[in-house]
DNA sequence: AGAGAGCTTGACGTTAACGTCAGCGTAACG
DNA sequence: CGTTACGCTGACGTTAACGTCAAGCTCTCT
Protein backbone atom coordinates (compact mmCIF):
# COMPACT_ATOMS: atom_id res chain seq x y z
CA UNK A 1 0.00 0.00 0.00
CA UNK A 2 3.23 1.98 0.15
CA UNK A 3 4.08 1.43 -3.11
CA UNK A 4 1.92 2.22 -5.89
CA UNK A 5 3.28 1.03 -9.18
CA UNK A 6 1.78 3.88 -10.72
CA UNK A 7 3.51 6.35 -8.50
CA UNK A 8 6.56 5.21 -9.18
CA UNK A 9 9.56 8.23 -9.19
CA UNK A 10 6.39 10.76 -8.98
CA UNK A 11 7.27 11.80 -5.79
CA UNK A 12 11.30 12.33 -4.10
CA UNK A 13 12.00 12.26 -0.53
CA UNK A 14 14.00 15.05 0.78
CA UNK A 15 17.25 13.24 0.56
CA UNK A 16 16.82 12.33 -2.89
CA UNK A 17 15.73 16.52 -3.42
CA UNK A 18 18.97 17.51 -1.33
CA UNK A 19 21.03 15.57 -3.79
CA UNK A 20 19.21 15.97 -6.88
CA UNK A 21 19.18 19.80 -6.35
CA UNK A 22 22.08 20.48 -4.01
CA UNK A 23 20.42 21.85 -0.67
CA UNK A 24 20.01 20.94 2.57
CA UNK A 25 16.96 19.81 4.26
CA UNK A 26 16.45 22.49 6.39
CA UNK A 27 16.70 24.57 3.04
CA UNK A 28 13.62 22.76 1.80
CA UNK A 29 12.01 22.71 5.03
CA UNK A 30 12.69 26.42 4.83
CA UNK A 31 10.80 26.87 1.86
CA UNK A 32 7.88 25.25 2.70
CA UNK A 33 7.76 27.53 5.54
CA UNK A 34 7.70 30.10 3.42
CA UNK A 35 4.93 28.54 1.08
CA UNK A 36 7.55 28.36 -1.92
CA UNK A 37 6.83 24.40 -2.20
CA UNK A 38 4.20 22.44 -0.74
CA UNK A 39 5.39 18.77 -0.59
CA UNK A 40 2.70 15.72 0.41
CA UNK A 41 2.63 14.04 3.61
CA UNK A 42 3.29 10.58 3.84
CA UNK A 43 2.30 10.62 7.69
CA UNK A 44 4.67 13.33 8.56
CA UNK A 45 7.36 12.78 6.39
CA UNK A 46 7.58 15.17 3.57
CA UNK A 47 6.86 13.44 -0.49
CA UNK A 48 7.91 16.25 -3.00
CA UNK A 49 6.12 16.10 -6.13
CA UNK A 50 7.42 16.95 -9.85
CA UNK A 51 5.42 20.49 -9.12
CA UNK A 52 7.54 21.14 -5.92
CA UNK A 53 10.91 20.32 -8.48
CA UNK A 54 9.68 22.49 -11.12
CA UNK A 55 9.35 25.16 -8.48
CA UNK A 56 12.58 24.46 -6.79
CA UNK A 57 14.25 24.75 -10.33
CA UNK A 58 12.64 28.64 -11.07
CA UNK A 59 13.48 29.12 -6.92
CA UNK A 60 17.39 28.51 -7.39
CA UNK A 61 17.03 30.53 -10.72
CA UNK A 62 15.67 33.53 -9.55
CA UNK A 63 17.96 33.15 -6.69
CA UNK A 64 20.92 33.91 -8.62
CA UNK A 65 19.40 36.63 -10.33
CA UNK A 66 19.58 38.40 -7.07
CA UNK A 67 15.55 38.22 -6.12
CA UNK A 68 14.30 37.59 -2.84
CA UNK A 69 12.25 34.73 -1.71
CA UNK A 70 9.21 36.98 -1.67
CA UNK A 71 9.77 38.24 -4.78
CA UNK A 72 9.77 34.58 -6.24
CA UNK A 73 7.20 33.37 -4.41
CA UNK A 74 5.35 35.85 -6.15
CA UNK A 75 6.34 35.08 -9.42
CA UNK A 76 6.18 31.63 -8.97
CA UNK A 77 2.27 32.28 -7.97
CA UNK A 78 1.85 33.39 -11.53
CA UNK A 79 2.64 29.92 -13.35
CA UNK A 80 0.30 27.55 -11.24
CA UNK A 81 -2.77 29.95 -10.26
CA UNK A 82 -4.48 29.46 -14.04
CA UNK A 83 -8.33 28.75 -13.23
CA UNK A 84 -8.62 31.98 -11.20
CA UNK A 85 -11.34 34.97 -11.80
CA UNK A 86 -10.44 36.79 -14.09
CA UNK A 87 -9.47 40.07 -11.99
CA UNK A 88 -6.59 37.85 -10.22
CA UNK A 89 -5.40 36.83 -13.97
CA UNK A 90 -5.07 40.32 -15.08
CA UNK A 91 -3.33 41.60 -11.79
CA UNK A 92 -1.20 38.34 -12.35
CA UNK A 93 -0.53 39.43 -15.90
CA UNK A 94 0.71 42.93 -14.16
CA UNK A 95 2.74 41.36 -12.50
CA UNK A 96 4.36 38.93 -14.61
CA UNK A 97 5.02 42.02 -17.32
CA UNK A 98 6.77 43.98 -14.69
CA UNK A 99 9.01 40.82 -13.80
CA UNK A 100 9.65 40.58 -17.30
CA UNK A 101 10.42 44.23 -17.73
CA UNK A 102 12.87 44.21 -14.97
CA UNK A 103 14.67 40.92 -15.87
CA UNK A 104 15.26 42.49 -19.49
CA UNK A 105 16.61 45.30 -17.54
CA UNK A 106 18.47 43.17 -15.82
CA UNK A 107 20.01 41.74 -18.82
CA UNK A 108 20.87 44.82 -20.47
CA UNK A 109 23.13 45.71 -17.89
CA UNK A 110 24.29 42.51 -17.34
CA UNK A 111 25.98 43.19 -21.47
CA UNK A 112 27.43 46.48 -20.17
CA UNK A 113 29.16 44.41 -17.36
CA UNK A 114 30.52 41.85 -19.59
CA UNK A 115 31.42 44.18 -22.22
CA UNK A 116 33.12 46.43 -19.36
CA UNK A 117 35.04 43.00 -17.82
CA UNK A 118 36.01 41.64 -21.00
CA UNK A 119 37.50 44.92 -22.10
CA UNK A 120 39.29 45.50 -18.67
CA UNK A 121 40.79 41.58 -19.04
CA UNK A 122 41.91 42.85 -23.03
CA UNK A 123 43.18 46.28 -22.08
CA UNK A 124 45.16 44.14 -19.21
CA UNK A 125 46.26 41.97 -21.30
CA UNK A 126 48.45 44.20 -23.79
CA UNK A 127 49.94 46.37 -21.55
CA UNK A 128 51.76 44.20 -19.12
CA UNK A 129 53.96 47.19 -17.60
CA UNK A 130 52.37 50.20 -19.55
CA UNK A 131 49.57 52.42 -18.65
CA UNK A 132 46.92 52.97 -15.89
CA UNK A 133 43.52 51.85 -17.05
CA UNK A 134 40.69 54.11 -16.43
CA UNK A 135 37.39 53.37 -14.24
CA UNK A 136 34.60 52.31 -17.04
CA UNK A 137 32.36 53.96 -18.69
CA UNK A 138 30.01 55.80 -16.07
CA UNK A 139 26.59 56.65 -16.05
CA UNK A 140 24.34 57.73 -12.91
CA UNK A 141 21.51 55.97 -13.05
CA UNK B 1 41.31 78.32 0.13
CA UNK B 2 37.71 76.04 -0.14
CA UNK B 3 37.41 76.55 -3.72
CA UNK B 4 39.69 75.46 -5.63
CA UNK B 5 38.10 76.67 -8.87
CA UNK B 6 40.02 73.45 -11.18
CA UNK B 7 38.65 71.40 -8.83
CA UNK B 8 34.87 71.78 -9.43
CA UNK B 9 32.71 69.22 -9.48
CA UNK B 10 35.61 66.87 -8.73
CA UNK B 11 34.45 65.84 -5.67
CA UNK B 12 30.78 64.97 -4.03
CA UNK B 13 29.94 65.64 -0.75
CA UNK B 14 27.91 62.87 0.97
CA UNK B 15 24.49 64.33 0.30
CA UNK B 16 25.45 64.96 -2.81
CA UNK B 17 26.12 61.49 -3.56
CA UNK B 18 22.98 60.25 -2.02
CA UNK B 19 20.99 62.08 -4.30
CA UNK B 20 22.84 61.37 -7.52
CA UNK B 21 23.31 57.50 -6.42
CA UNK B 22 19.70 57.03 -4.78
CA UNK B 23 21.65 55.74 -1.27
CA UNK B 24 21.57 56.73 2.43
CA UNK B 25 24.76 57.99 4.14
CA UNK B 26 24.51 55.39 6.21
CA UNK B 27 25.63 53.02 2.85
CA UNK B 28 28.37 54.72 1.61
CA UNK B 29 30.22 54.67 5.10
CA UNK B 30 29.03 50.70 5.28
CA UNK B 31 30.62 50.53 1.52
CA UNK B 32 33.62 52.45 2.93
CA UNK B 33 34.40 50.21 5.79
CA UNK B 34 34.29 47.56 3.90
CA UNK B 35 37.01 49.08 1.69
CA UNK B 36 34.45 49.23 -1.68
CA UNK B 37 35.09 53.00 -0.98
CA UNK B 38 37.91 55.26 -0.17
CA UNK B 39 36.64 59.13 -0.31
CA UNK B 40 38.74 61.62 0.28
CA UNK B 41 38.56 63.35 4.14
CA UNK B 42 38.44 67.03 4.68
CA UNK B 43 39.04 67.31 8.04
CA UNK B 44 36.63 64.89 9.12
CA UNK B 45 34.39 65.21 6.58
CA UNK B 46 34.20 62.69 3.42
CA UNK B 47 34.83 63.66 -0.18
CA UNK B 48 33.97 61.47 -3.07
CA UNK B 49 35.73 61.30 -5.99
CA UNK B 50 35.54 60.64 -9.29
CA UNK B 51 36.66 57.13 -8.87
CA UNK B 52 34.24 56.51 -5.89
CA UNK B 53 31.74 57.16 -8.32
CA UNK B 54 32.62 54.76 -10.95
CA UNK B 55 33.26 51.90 -8.26
CA UNK B 56 30.03 52.86 -6.60
CA UNK B 57 28.23 52.30 -9.56
CA UNK B 58 29.68 48.84 -10.53
CA UNK B 59 28.94 48.31 -7.12
CA UNK B 60 25.44 49.27 -7.64
CA UNK B 61 25.05 47.05 -10.56
CA UNK B 62 26.62 43.65 -8.97
CA UNK B 63 24.31 44.21 -6.58
CA UNK B 64 21.26 43.90 -9.16
CA UNK B 65 22.69 40.82 -10.25
CA UNK B 66 22.87 38.90 -6.58
CA UNK B 67 26.78 39.10 -6.09
CA UNK B 68 27.59 40.09 -2.88
CA UNK B 69 29.72 42.85 -1.46
CA UNK B 70 32.72 40.92 -1.08
CA UNK B 71 32.39 39.27 -4.62
CA UNK B 72 32.09 43.01 -6.03
CA UNK B 73 34.94 43.92 -3.95
CA UNK B 74 37.15 41.18 -5.27
CA UNK B 75 35.55 42.53 -9.26
CA UNK B 76 36.68 46.14 -8.46
CA UNK B 77 40.16 45.33 -6.87
CA UNK B 78 40.47 44.18 -10.23
CA UNK B 79 39.87 47.30 -12.41
CA UNK B 80 42.60 49.65 -10.75
CA UNK B 81 44.96 47.65 -9.50
CA UNK B 82 47.88 47.70 -12.79
CA UNK B 83 51.04 48.56 -11.46
CA UNK B 84 51.31 45.37 -8.87
CA UNK B 85 53.84 42.67 -9.82
CA UNK B 86 53.01 40.12 -12.50
CA UNK B 87 52.16 36.87 -10.17
CA UNK B 88 49.15 39.45 -9.00
CA UNK B 89 48.04 40.57 -11.93
CA UNK B 90 47.76 37.20 -12.86
CA UNK B 91 45.70 36.15 -10.26
CA UNK B 92 43.57 39.23 -11.12
CA UNK B 93 43.03 38.01 -14.48
CA UNK B 94 41.66 34.50 -13.57
CA UNK B 95 39.62 36.13 -10.91
CA UNK B 96 37.81 37.95 -14.37
CA UNK B 97 37.24 35.22 -16.02
CA UNK B 98 36.15 33.38 -13.20
CA UNK B 99 33.83 36.45 -12.81
CA UNK B 100 33.05 36.93 -16.70
CA UNK B 101 31.96 32.82 -16.96
CA UNK B 102 29.56 33.68 -14.08
CA UNK B 103 28.28 36.83 -15.75
CA UNK B 104 28.00 34.84 -18.78
CA UNK B 105 26.27 31.78 -17.38
CA UNK B 106 23.82 34.01 -15.69
CA UNK B 107 23.37 35.96 -19.03
CA UNK B 108 22.24 32.43 -20.68
CA UNK B 109 20.29 31.76 -17.66
CA UNK B 110 18.28 34.99 -17.89
CA UNK B 111 17.55 34.35 -21.17
CA UNK B 112 15.66 31.28 -20.41
CA UNK B 113 13.87 32.94 -17.84
CA UNK B 114 12.88 36.20 -19.89
CA UNK B 115 11.66 33.16 -22.73
CA UNK B 116 9.41 30.95 -19.75
CA UNK B 117 8.04 33.78 -18.38
CA UNK B 118 7.05 34.96 -22.11
CA UNK B 119 5.73 31.79 -23.15
CA UNK B 120 3.68 31.52 -19.39
CA UNK B 121 2.52 34.88 -20.17
CA UNK B 122 0.94 34.17 -23.91
CA UNK B 123 0.09 30.90 -22.98
CA UNK B 124 -2.16 33.15 -20.23
CA UNK B 125 -3.37 35.33 -22.89
CA UNK B 126 -4.80 33.23 -25.21
CA UNK B 127 -6.64 30.88 -23.43
CA UNK B 128 -8.88 33.09 -21.24
CA UNK B 129 -10.77 30.27 -19.46
CA UNK B 130 -8.91 27.34 -21.36
CA UNK B 131 -6.40 24.72 -19.70
CA UNK B 132 -4.36 24.29 -17.43
CA UNK B 133 -0.82 25.51 -17.94
CA UNK B 134 1.59 23.14 -17.04
CA UNK B 135 4.73 23.70 -15.31
CA UNK B 136 8.25 25.30 -17.60
CA UNK B 137 10.60 22.97 -19.10
CA UNK B 138 12.84 21.74 -16.37
CA UNK B 139 16.40 20.75 -16.07
CA UNK B 140 17.85 19.51 -12.73
CA UNK B 141 21.29 21.10 -12.44
C1' DA C 1 27.13 84.02 21.47
C1' DG C 2 23.50 80.93 20.49
C1' DA C 3 20.98 78.14 17.24
C1' DG C 4 20.78 75.27 13.46
C1' DA C 5 22.34 72.49 9.62
C1' DG C 6 25.22 69.01 8.26
C1' DC C 7 28.66 65.69 9.20
C1' DT C 8 31.06 62.39 12.26
C1' DT C 9 31.69 58.10 14.98
C1' DG C 10 30.04 54.35 17.84
C1' DA C 11 26.68 51.08 19.16
C1' DC C 12 22.73 48.49 18.98
C1' DG C 13 18.51 46.82 16.15
C1' DT C 14 16.59 44.47 12.03
C1' DT C 15 15.58 41.43 8.05
C1' DA C 16 16.53 37.63 4.99
C1' DA C 17 18.05 33.18 4.47
C1' DC C 18 19.39 29.84 6.22
C1' DG C 19 22.78 26.77 9.92
C1' DT C 20 22.88 24.16 14.00
C1' DC C 21 21.41 21.63 17.79
C1' DA C 22 18.24 19.23 20.99
C1' DG C 23 14.58 16.16 21.62
C1' DC C 24 11.30 13.11 19.85
C1' DG C 25 8.89 9.68 16.50
C1' DT C 26 9.10 5.52 13.60
C1' DA C 27 10.49 2.10 10.50
C1' DA C 28 13.45 -1.45 9.24
C1' DC C 29 17.32 -4.44 10.38
C1' DG C 30 19.95 -7.90 12.84
C1' DC D 1 13.59 -6.04 21.04
C1' DG D 2 17.20 -2.78 20.97
C1' DT D 3 19.53 0.31 17.91
C1' DT D 4 20.62 2.54 13.84
C1' DA D 5 18.94 5.59 10.15
C1' DC D 6 16.11 8.90 8.61
C1' DG D 7 12.72 12.37 9.41
C1' DC D 8 10.12 15.91 12.13
C1' DT D 9 9.50 20.03 14.98
C1' DG D 10 10.91 23.85 17.66
C1' DA D 11 14.25 27.08 19.07
C1' DC D 12 18.25 29.57 19.05
C1' DG D 13 22.60 31.15 16.37
C1' DT D 14 24.73 33.39 12.28
C1' DT D 15 25.98 36.38 8.34
C1' DA D 16 25.16 40.11 5.20
C1' DA D 17 23.64 44.54 4.53
C1' DC D 18 22.16 47.92 6.12
C1' DG D 19 18.57 51.02 9.60
C1' DT D 20 18.26 53.68 13.62
C1' DC D 21 19.39 56.18 17.32
C1' DA D 22 22.63 58.88 20.57
C1' DA D 23 26.18 62.07 21.36
C1' DG D 24 29.43 65.11 19.81
C1' DC D 25 32.11 68.30 16.28
C1' DT D 26 32.18 72.44 13.18
C1' DC D 27 30.65 75.94 10.16
C1' DT D 28 27.53 79.59 9.27
C1' DC D 29 24.01 82.83 9.94
C1' DT D 30 21.79 86.19 12.69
Amino acid sequence: MTRNPAAKAEVMTIREMCAAYDVTPRTLRFYEAKELLSPIREGTRRLFTRRDRARLTLILRGKRFGFSLEDIRQTLDLYDRDGSDAAQRQRACEIARERLAIMEAQRAELDVAIADLKAELAASATNTATQRGTAPSHAAE
